[in-house]
DNA sequence: GTCTATAAACTGATAGAC
DNA sequence: GTCTATCAGTTTATAGAC
C-alpha cells in the first residue's frame, strides 16, 4: 500500500477531531484546514470535496470496525464481556471512528448509515455465535447505548470520569454474567 | 395558559419533521417555513430567532419526558418493561421530540445537551427504585441503544419493519424477566 | 504541494408594505 | 399576522501564483 503523505493524515484526523467534539456543521473545511494546519487550497489538493473527505473517514471506519471483528473472536474473556468493555469511550482510534461516523449518518447521509448497518450485523452475528439471539442483542444494544452516551455527552469535548463509567460496565457486565450463569 | 396560534403549532411540528427526516443542517428557517406553509418573514414573526425555536422545542420535549415519567410510574407492567416498550421508535410524539432533541444534542448544542441529561437521570431514578442499580442501568442502555438505532435508521425517513423491531423489544424482554426472576 | 484570492450559492436575520 | 425584498456573513469550491 502507498504511503499517504504527512499533511493528508493530518487533515483527516482534524476531520474526525471536529466531527466529534462541534459537530458535522462545526466541521467546515476551514475549521478543519485551520486544525490541521494547512491552508483550504491545500485541503482541496488532497481531497477535492468534502465527499472524499468523508468516504475517507468511512474507510478508516470499515478497517478499525473490521479488526475489531477478529478482536472480538479471540478475545479470552469472550466476545460478549470484550465488546462491553470496548464500547466504554475511551478516546481510541475505534471509538472516535464511531462517533465521528455517526455525526454523520445522522444528517442522513446514506452512505454513512448503509456501512453503519453492515459493521453492526458483523458485530452481531459473532455475538450471536456466543451468546444466542436474545442475549446477543441485549448486548448490541447495551452497547449501543453506550456509545450513544458517548455520543451526547462528549459533545462539548468535555472529559469522561473514568471511575464512574467503571462502574457503569461492572454493572452491565455482572447481568451479562447472571444471564449467562442462568441461560 | 393562552391558546397558541395554529401557523406556530405547525412551524414547530415541521421543525420537529426536518430535524428528524434530514437532520439539523437541513433544518433550514428556509425548508422549516416551506413545510409549515408560511414564508421566512411569518415563521420569524412567531419564533424571532431560530435559538427561540430550539427553546419551544425543548420544552415540549420537557413535558412528554416528565408525562413519561408517571407513565413508568403507574405502568400495570412495571416500569421496566414499560419502558422497553416505549423505546421502540413507533412515530409518536415523545419519540419524534427526542430524536429531534437528539440531532441538536449531536451539533454540540449544550443547552440540549443538559436537558437531556436531566431527562435521562430522572428516567433512570425512577428504573432503579423497581429494579436495582445494575439492571435498571441495564435496561436504561437498552433503551437508549433502542433509540440510537433509530436515530440513525430513520434519517432517511425510511419505515421501520414492525414485526422485525416486535421481535427485537420480545428478546430484551426475555432478558430482563430472566434476571429479575434469578437476581 | 501548498498558498491566496475570489466566485457562486446558501443561511439567518432585518425592514417595511399590506 | 403574514408577506416580499434585501443584507451581511458563511460555506463549498475553483483559478491560478509560487
Amino acid at each position: 500500500m502507498p504511503r499517504k503523505p504527512v499533511a493528508r493524515n493530518a487533515v483527516l484526523d482534524a476531520f474526525e477531531t471536529l466531527l466529534i467534539e462541534v459537530g458535522e456543521r462545526g466541521a467546515t473545511l476551514e475549521a478543519v484546514a485551520a486544525k490541521a494546519g494547512v491552508s483550504k487550497g491545500g485541503l482541496l489538493y488532497h481531497f477535492p470535496n468534502k465527499e472524499a473527505l468523508i468516504a475517507a473517514l468511512l474507510d478508516r471506519f470499515d478497517e478499525l470496525a473490521q479488526e475489531e471483528v477478529e478482536a472480538m473472536k479471540t478475545a479470552p474473556e469472550g466476545a460478549g464481556v470484550y465488546f462491553i468493555k470496548a464500547s466504554v469511550w475511551d478516546g481510541g482510534p475505534l471509538d472516535r471512528s464511531f462517533v465521528a461516523a455517526s455525526r454523520l449518518a445522522e444528517v442522513a447521509h446514506e452512505e454513512t448509515q448503509r456501512r453503519f448497518a453492515g459493521i453492526q450485523q458483523q458485530w452481531l452475528e459473532v455475538l450471536t455465535a456466543e451468546l444466542g439471539e436474545d442475549l446477543a442483542r441485549a448486548v448490541r444494544y447495551m452497547s449501543d447505548g453506550l456509545y450513544f452516551n458517548a455520543v451526547l455527552e462528549n459533545g462539548g469535548g468535555r472529559e469522561m470520569d473514568p471511575s464512574k463509567t467503571d462502574a457503569e460496565v461492572e454493572s452491565l457486565l455482572r447481568i451479562l454474567e447472571l444471564v449467562r450463569g442462568k441461560g
